[in-house]
DNA sequence: TTAAGTGCAAAGGCTTTGCAGCATA
DNA sequence: TATGCTGCAAAGCCTTTGCACTTAA
């Protein structure tokens, strides 16, 4: 982990804001729920030609990094990343279609305060990841 | 997702069980805990010479079908195994030293009933993911 | 001006796959 | 005996990195 820069002028604290960076944002806000870094590079590439992956990598790394957005899973596959929320939500997701449900539930922070409590953590971090099939799906398939 | 043969004898329901098989099953339990890929080649090697990475992975993903063992996700690492337990348990990760505590909550439970009536779906996975510091490293870092 | 970011291409990990030979049932 | 598993090596993905050039502050 790199040092993350206090105090700083513009929305990537302390980073310059390059137009690259500010492009990434913009996509990733753009996109309203979660995408990947291919999707992300695909969609910069229209409105910047000259856009890297690596730099894709290299913002999504640094956005992370200083709490910008949040790397989620869905399923098997990490590298899905979404704009960091002031609530935390899980995600459900339909194994059949792909489908992503996103959810708020007071259950989880009761669950961290029991595991802080049980294991004296100090827990940072809560993920519920839910899977199974949506209606139609369930219909589908019978 | 291949089709998965009824009805069969040996525990590979249906497929042939191999030496290399067998190894590898022993090996999981063994662990005890989660083990990723590397690692059961790696205590593999050293019973079975010839034994190669790709019958690891080609026999990991086989048990996973059968539902003989578990892919978790450690942190943002994917690609750590267990044995399939009958009681579902979660997982409570120590950031700076790694360590895993194991968990069971019966408000996970909840969470699936409350998703399933909300959303209609029909749930058939939840993984509750914890990360944060453990007593030790709450005191180092202080 | 100068530390830091960028593009490009190459390299790294992890995982999968094609193929010929071998083994289980 | 015949289906299907295995080892090997190559290929595929996704992600990171080294380097020379460019740019924000």
């Amino acid at each position: 982990m790199r040092n993350i820069r206090k105090s700083a002028p513009g929305e990537i604290a302390g980073y310059p804001v390059t137009a690259q960076r500010r492009l990434l944002l913009d996509l990733i806000r753009e996109a309203g729920g979660h995408i990947d870094a291919k999707e992300i590079y695909r969609r910069a590439s229209s409105r910047d030609e000259s856009i890297s992956l690596a730099t894709v990598y290299r913002g999504l790394r640094l956005f992370k990094e200083l709490g910008l957005v949040d790397e989620i899973r869905l399923g098997e596959v990490r590298g899905y990343y979404e704009i960091k929320r002031s609530v935390e939500h899980q995600h459900l997701v339909c194994k059949r279609c792909g489908k992503v449900i996103e959810f708020e539930s007071p259950l989880i922070g009761e669950m961290v305060a029991k595991a802080q409590r049980a294991y004296s953590f100090n827990v940072t971090k809560a993920e519920l990841y839910l899977e199974g099939y949506c209606q139609e799906c369930k219909k589908k398939d019978s």
